[in-house]
Parts: structure tokens; sequence; C-alpha cells
DNA sequence: ACGCAAAAGTAAGGTAAACGTAAGGCTGGC
DNA sequence: GCCAGCCTTACGTTTACCTTACTTTTGCGT
């Protein structure tokens, strides 16, 4: 989530119909009014998706669609009050993502900016937070001060349980239940060495950890922000 | 290429009209007229994407939709010739790729359905890079130090599929899937031979590959970036 | 139809990462 | 201070995967 979306458009008042539209779904937004303002957003914020008006003051938007894929394969959505099928298949055939004809349903824009975001970022983005480290599930994964480390397979699994549980307790007869899929006892010993393990790849000091906490004689919790 | 399209539509015409817009462009095109031989022929050949007429004889194209995304995550672009905003965004509300409203310009399906599989399948173009090593989808070869070698089928198949994963854990399964199309167990130990003979051709050192990892436990991934 | 070469599949021994075990050391609660 | 529950470490074991050589199958040209 939080995707931070540049919508470029000249019309102040497309500008705050946008703005509104998108900052409902949660997204963050940021607004130019000109090709030259666009780049300079587009460098200091980059955004995870462009919405591009194909008129603008200072140029078109074709060729500034050119210069933010010359920079980086940033996805891009057409508006444009040419409803003309030449300025469509041009937009289209520059390779972007979509192209919505002005005026649109606010309700469309939301939707298309939705079925591009999901395509472009469904991978790599299936990502968690636990405070300064990140989890991506996808790969197997975990980073810290940009450095990647892959976890095993029980801690994946170890993990995952914990996580899913939402911050709750999970008890030790659980996670074994997790990990080996029967009523493993006798397994608890070993259990703890996958707690450790998974500490020292997700914790800045696994003696005193600030996430993977254990509660005594209940079981384990994972905490995801961690205070002060 | 050679992307797999399923198209589902009952207008004969539009059937003919389809099947050579796409076959122009290189794709395999698969037809059906309804909802039950558009079933049959998506778990038959498994399409890379599918076209998806609104109006069917024997039921709408929404319900279709929910029926193949519960089989599998594949892109779908609707065509319909109602063009009430409540069919188009019950469309994409509902998580399709596109919604193109009938007439449409051949170019413009063309573009729309390119744009969709380049952010699905992440090839915008026929040849990807994996570190020194590229991969020309098209001549199904990839090209190292200047010398080309050839994939062989499997090889290439296998390729394709942790491709198409983004650099996702594909586990032992969905390889095998892949390779056999069919739940073929006791071909794991194959797998493992063609992944080797697939590391000797892309990787600098077989043994120790900086691309096609494995995932202990779970499955093998395709790193695109080797770092040191 | 035949033979050849390339590709795919089989089998078996080897290896190291991941897992499990155990034993001694903490730490908080009573 | 003592016990129980948990931590931590080192070390042994296992199992998933690697590797190679060999056999079978497939596809292709003659």
């Amino acid at each position: 989530m939080a995707y931070r979306i540049l919508a470029v458009d000249d019309e102040v008042a497309l500008q705050n119909m946008i703005r509104e539209i998108l900052a409902a779904d949660g997204y963050t937004v940021e607004v130019a009014g000109s090709c030259a303002e666009a780049l300079t957003r587009f460098r200091a914020a980059s955004p995870d998706a462009v919405l591009l008006d194909v008129m603008l003051p200072d140029g078109d938007g074709f060729s500034l669609f050119g210069q933010l894929r010359r920079e980086r394969d940033v996805p891009v959505l057409f508006l444009s009050a040419r409803d003309e099928d030449e300025a469509r298949l041009r937009g289209l055939g520059l390779g972007a993502d979509d192209y919505i004809t002005k005026p649109f349903l606010p309700q469309e824009l939301r939707l298309r900016l939705r079925a591009v975001l999901r395509r472009v970022y469904r991978r790599g983005s299936e990502t968690a937070r636990l405070g300064e480290t990140e989890i991506l599930w996808g790969r197997g994964t975990v980073r810290r001060d940009g450095a990647e480390t892959a976890l095993t397979a029980k801690e994946f699994a170890l993990l995952k349980k914990l996580w899913d549980s939402g911050g709750n307790i999970v008890t030790i007869d659980a996670l074994c239940q997790a990990l080996w899929d029967g009523p493993m006892v006798g397994y608890e010993n070993t259990l703890m060495v996958h707690i450790r393990r998974l500490r020292e790849k997700i914790e800045a000091d696994p003696s005193h950890p600030r996430h993977l906490l254990t509660v005594r004689g209940l079981g384990y919790r994972l905490e995801r922000e961690a205070e002060g």
C-alpha cells in the first residue's frame, strides 16, 4: 500500500479531483502542472505510477512520457481530453499502460490505476515491514540495512505463522503444528533453536528481541512496530 | 513471443477478426464461443491471457471471469458491446486488466493486449538480460560472451516459467507442472537434471549459480541482477 | 523404414545446508 | 535461593539437492 502517484495536469480543478479520488484510496499524491515541474517531482518523489495529461503548457505528454521512461520503467496512464483514435493509439503505441479519455468517472480512474499497480507490483511488493527489517515473502528472504538474508524453510514457516496471527500470542503447540504438521511433542527445544535462528536474521540484537517476543508460559508473538 | 491467447466470443465474425489481428502479431489464438467451451479450452491450452466478451450464450462473462481467476491468476481483457458505465466498472472492479468497448480498432486491441502482457510477463522486448547473459526468446537461445547457445524445449520452458515468476520462488511442483503439464510426481530428479543443464548454459559457474538459485525446501528462483 | 544425433529420463553415489539434539547457562517468579 | 521456563552454543545427523555417467526416447534426414 501507500503507493506514490504523480499526477501531471495543468487544470487545477482536475488536479484537485484526482488528488481527492486517490487520497481516499490511501495513495500519496504528488501534483505537477507542467513538463518541467513533472520531471523535477518525478526525480524527487520517485512515484510508483504516473498519470499524464497529453496537453501541457510547455510541451506534450508524449515527449514527457519518453523522458520518464528513459529514466525508469515506471507505469504511466495517459489522461486526455482528445478522444481521437490517433492520440489514443499513439499513447498506447509508445508503451503506456493505459489511456483514459476525459471526462472520466472517478471510479474508472481508481479501478484502472489499481489494475495497473496490481500487475506491476504484485511481485516484488509482496513485502511486510517489521520495523527496520523487511520481509520479502515471494523470495523467502528478509532485508536489513540493504543486506538480504535468505530464510530456511522452517524459519519461513515460523515467521509466516507468527505474522498471520497478527500480533497475537501463538502457543508453542500451534507453532509446532505449523512447522511439523502433527502433534509434535518433544520438539519444544528444537522450536526454540529455530526461534533463535530466526531472531538472528530479523533482529538487530537477537538476545534482546524487539519483534519476535517471548511470552513466558504462553508462547511467542510478533510485534510489528518496535517502540523505543 | 508465442503467447497463447484465448478469445471468448460468440460472434463468428469477431472471432475471425481477433484471430487475424493477433495471429499477425505472432500470438497463438484459441477461440471459444461459450462459457462451457471456454473453460474446457482454458484448462487444455493454459493460455497466457484471455479476451472475454461479456455477453455469452450460456452465461455472462463476469461469472466466467470468476471461474477462470479461481483456477489461475490469468490476465483478462473484457470486450463488450455494452458501453454502459456500469458494466465497465463492474468488469474492472472484479479485477480485470482492461475493458475494451466494441467496436474497437484492431490496433487498439493489439496495443492494449501488448501493454498487459508486457507488465504481467515482464517481456517488453524480444530479449531479456540476466546479468551477463542475454535471453533471446524468439530464437530460443541464450548469448554469453558473444557465443549463442541453443536451449532445448524443456530448458526453454523452465527458463520461461522462472522468468515469468519475476524473481519469486517457484515450487518444484509448479515447475513440474510447467514442464509436463500434469501432476508429475516422481519427476523431481529429472527436473534437477534439467536445472543443471540450464545452469550450464546461463551461468558462468554452474556449480555456484548467481541467477538460477535454489531455495532449499521451497523451490527455485531466478535472480536477475547478480550481486557480488 | 532405417540410422543417427540430440534430447530427455534414470539411477546412484556424493555433499553440504538445514535440521535436530543435548547440555550447560541464564533469568524472572515465588 | 531455588525451581521452572527459556536461552544459547556446539556438535552430530539427516535429508534435500547436486552431479555424473549411462540408458532410453524422440525427432529428423536419407
